[in-house]
DNA sequence: ATATGCATGTCGCAC
DNA sequence: GTGCGACGTGCATAT
């Protein structure tokens, strides 16, 4: 084993080719550190749980963090291969001459084993984020944006109330518009297909039924997939083309001086 | 800078604590290498593409893949809060003092650019992993045991055909039942919520439009969330509940020893 | 706790 | 390339 590069504060641990026993050692002070762990090695997965699934031999890089999240990541791909969400457990063993790792999950139950045939690198530090993550332009966004600003679908719209529940689901706005009618608009923040238009379809029929009168159907999107403007005309519903843009002035610009700088220096 | 731990191969890079203008120098050789890079640092994060976001300063993991997959990962969360999927393009400069990372993608055009304040750890290493990954109890394994045996869902069906496709989409099972009735069935692996029966609804009326006769719809599943039944009975469709485990004694047992043992030892 | 719908979803597959 | 649906989806939110 080579143990090395411990930096100032013993932030970081470095180890290098250590053999199944010792690294059974670090790792489980490090898990008993709550330290974020990566361990790079050739090894093969089995998962159980949700569903069940075998991964052989190759090299990966797995990834303990603190909160008890699993990561599997092979050498290409963005999603890992094996996973578990936080909360689950880790154990380690050597099994004929094996490091094992073995992570554990109570609701629903399930268990990922790593079998270790190499181990090149094992890290394990003590990460501070104390970072805040800020998003702009989602759906909400959206929502909220036209909610204020109904005249950007149709001038003389009222709202009545957002995010209005209904049997199957949540209505994004409801509302009348001018001469009177009631109105229901289902928003999607991109390119919206059939199944958009199904569920502003179910939304109608079960508010329609309730209220027994005519209701206007508009689905507010950037644009449509192939046959769906020909199903949404065919079941009687309207179709809003807004981009996700026109409603980004109307953000609130808190927080995103940063954002703007790299708009602009992009 | 402390460049250490290069293995006999040098199959891994470990460089600790690089100034800017050194992890500059190491991070482009180790792209145009197409290695998998891991950086260890504190940074700031900003993302421009299908929507924006701010990250500020903390400390993360941040990995290159070399298909192109940027992950940035907190110390705790099994989702990276920012990311790029496969097919980015990465650049290093540095900028004001400071190392910055730059991921850009064609379309959707994004840009991702990480800014660091601090480098802790540059791996970089030529993983190879020519492993094999199968799951089984899916909804498609599911459906190919369904399939080969309908008497699960009920005795006297004969399939017609699967996958077949209507206007909204794809039937599941398309079959006759032991009284010459058409069946369509949609099959669902977990527990099915009103989404599912609008699906099988949708698809009902599409065919029943085409085909002009009454066709029986069932909806296969493990469990029904609350209000589905009432809306099951409602429509008219019916209700098979099957558990995957039900199947499983069904699937075809290709690579799955390995599994088998793994199951018998927990 | 359960149900419901969004997501920078990602991914694979059919057309 | 586009469309469409599955996913061990994860995740927040509302009941």
């Amino acid at each position: 084993m080579k143990h090395i590069g411990l930096d100032l504060n013993q932030q970081v641990w470095v180890v290098q080719l250590a053999s199944p026993q010792e690294a059974k050692i670090v790792l489980e002070q490090a898990i008993r550190q709550k330290r974020f762990i990566q361990i790079l090695g050739e090894n093969h997965v089995e998962y159980q749980g949700r569903a069940r699934s075998v991964l052989t031999e190759g090299e990966r890089l797995i990834i303990l963090k603190r909160d008890g999240t699993l990561l599997v990541h092979k050498p290409s791909g963005v999603e890992p291969v094996n996973w578990q969400p936080s909360g689950a457990t880790f154990k380690v063993a050597v099994k004929e001459g094996k490091l094992v790792l073995l992570v554990n999950r109570a609701k629903p139950r399930e268990t990922v084993r790593i079998t270790f045939t190499k181990i090149l690198l094992i890290i394990a530090s003590n990460l501070d984020d104390p970072g805040e993550f800020s998003m702009f332009l989602t759906e909400e966004e959206m929502q909220r944006v036209l909610s204020a600003h109904p005249e950007l679908i149709e001038n003389g719209l009222r709202i009545i109330r957002r995010e209005r529940q209904v049997a199957p689901g949540f209505i994004d706005i409801y509302a009348r518009d001018s001469e009177g009618r009631l109105v229901i608009v289902e928003i999607k923040c991109r390119r919206a297909s059939r199944e958009a238009v199904l569920q502003l379809q179910s939304y109608l029929k079960s508010l329609q039924k309730e209220t027994d009168t005519h209701i206007r159907g508009i689905l507010v999107a950037p644009s449509l997939t192939k046959g769906t403007l020909g199903l949404l005309e065919q079941l009687g519903l309207e179709f809003r083309k807004i981009e996700p843009q026109q409603c980004y002035k109307y953000i609130h610009q808190t927080a995103t001086r940063r954002l703007t700088e790299f708009t602009e220096n992009e």
